[in-house]
DNA sequence: TCTGGGGTCCTAGGACCC
DNA sequence: TCTGGGGTCCTAGGACCC
């Protein structure tokens, strides 16, 4: 299982490790920071904290969680089943900040190198001869510097870490290589895999395809009729772990910026609906002109009740001109269908990125 | 009154060009 | 009248992640 679990054991030889750091039911813990008589408690944050109005959990405590409750529940269902539990609403200023924390303390390691990957994960590169010794001294000190527990899977590979975090929560460590993985991953279900959601376990299960062992045995080229040329063989090194090694600190940039909301009641009027769109793009804009970046094109969302979603986008010429942005947002909202109630919209703006950051550093797919 | 909000990337199919 | 391929660009939709 671990191998180098016997000290002693190898030689002092150092090799390139990738820890994947997950921090504890953060948000979670971050609210008992700072309500400390919330600790023990079943914690819920999501939306406004109103389990009335149309919103999900963010983050549940472990408390709520034995309850069945977890992120992405509709909040109302989550109060009905923990009746007596504190729901709070979603702060994201305060995450944020508690978040810079932690990846600062990251960042202050030794020989470390940082890939964040949301306000609660990055990866951490490392050349250390015992992983392990490296990940407890990273959880200590993020312990002490911010009062968060956080778990530490140890791989070779970008993805064998991050599916070791899972066996070392909560505050644990497990490492997961090649040499292991199989042993571990190969009887699961392919969903357990980073990547891997209910529609593509589906899709894997009609090609007989059920287990993360199935996956890895198969031929990437079977995959291609189903998912395509990029996709197939991805999946297939995904079920044996494979990818990339190492870890890449080149700063994120954001390729683009997207505001929705889902009304609370479904809007029927035009002018309500105009006023929405008009209160979007405002708010888009806004994110965009924070980064004094140009926009090159709109999709606007729109999800007519009860669950039919259309997306209306175009390319525009480059522009950074407020107006001539609010105007291609509404040519585009002259789509939107007439007497059709109209329950979430949301508009998005793509922006012209950088010749050199073409491929992909992102925490999702490309690459990996 | 079931299903948020902010992201990324991939694929299919049509339009258009040579 | 019937009919190739290849390439690129664009839009719409889907899937997944935190």
């Amino acid at each position: 299982m671990v191998r180098n679990a016997c000290p002693g054991q190898t030689g002092a030889v150092s090799e390139p490790w990738v820890l994947h750091v997950d921090l504890d039911q953060f948000i979670a813990a971050v609210e008992v920071l700072r309500r400390p008589e919330l600790a023990g408690k079943a914690v819920i944050v999501g939306g406004r904290g109103d389990p009335t109005e149309r919103a999900v959990v963010s983050t549940a405590s472990y408390e709520a969680r034995k309850f069945g409750v977890g992120s992405g529940m509709p909040l109302r269902i989550a109060a009905r089943k923990v009746p007596d539990a504190v729901i709070l609403p979603v702060d994201a200023d305060t995450y944020l900040a508690a978040s810079e924390k932690v990846m600062s303390v990251l960042h202050s390691q030794p020989g470390a190198t940082v890939q964040v990957l949301g306000w609660d994960e990055a990866f951490v590169g490392v050349l250390t001869e015992n992983p392990e010794a490296y990940a407890r001294r990273l959880q200590q000190a993020v312990l002490e510097e911010t009062m968060l527990h956080c778990s530490v899977g140890i791989g070779d590979t970008l993805v064998r870490a991050k599916v070791a975090t899972r066996f070392g929560k909560p505050a644990g460590v497990f490492r997961l290589t090649n040499a292991n993985w199989l042993e571990v991953m190969g009887s699961r279900p392919t969903i357990e895999l980073w990547g891997v959601g209910t529609k593509v376990s589906r899709r894997l299960a009609t090609l007989g395809i059920r287990t993360v062992a199935q996956l890895a045995a198969s031929n990437p080229d079977d995959l291609v009729p189903e998912f395509g040329p990029k996709m197939g063989p991805w999946y297939a090194q995904l079920g044996r772990g494979d990818g990339a090694r190492t870890v890449d600190d080149t700063p994120w940039v954001a390729r683009g910026h997207s505001r929705e909301t889902t009304f609370q009641r479904d809007l029927t009027e035009s002018g309500q609906i105009h006023d929405a769109v008009r209160e979007l793009a405002a708010q888009v804009l806004e994110d965009v002109a924070a980064e004094g970046r140009p926009v090159i094109g709109l999709t606007l969302k729109v999800r007519y009740a009860p669950f039919l979603t259309k997306t209306y986008g175009r390319k525009i010429p480059q522009t950074s001109d407020p107006a001539e942005v609010l105007a291609r947002t509404l040519d585009l909202a002259a789509k939107i269908e007439p007497d059709r109630p109209v329950r979430l919209l949301g508009l998005r703006a793509e922006m012209p990125m950088p010749e050199d950051s073409r491929q992909g550093h992102t925490p999702t797919r490309s690459g990996w």
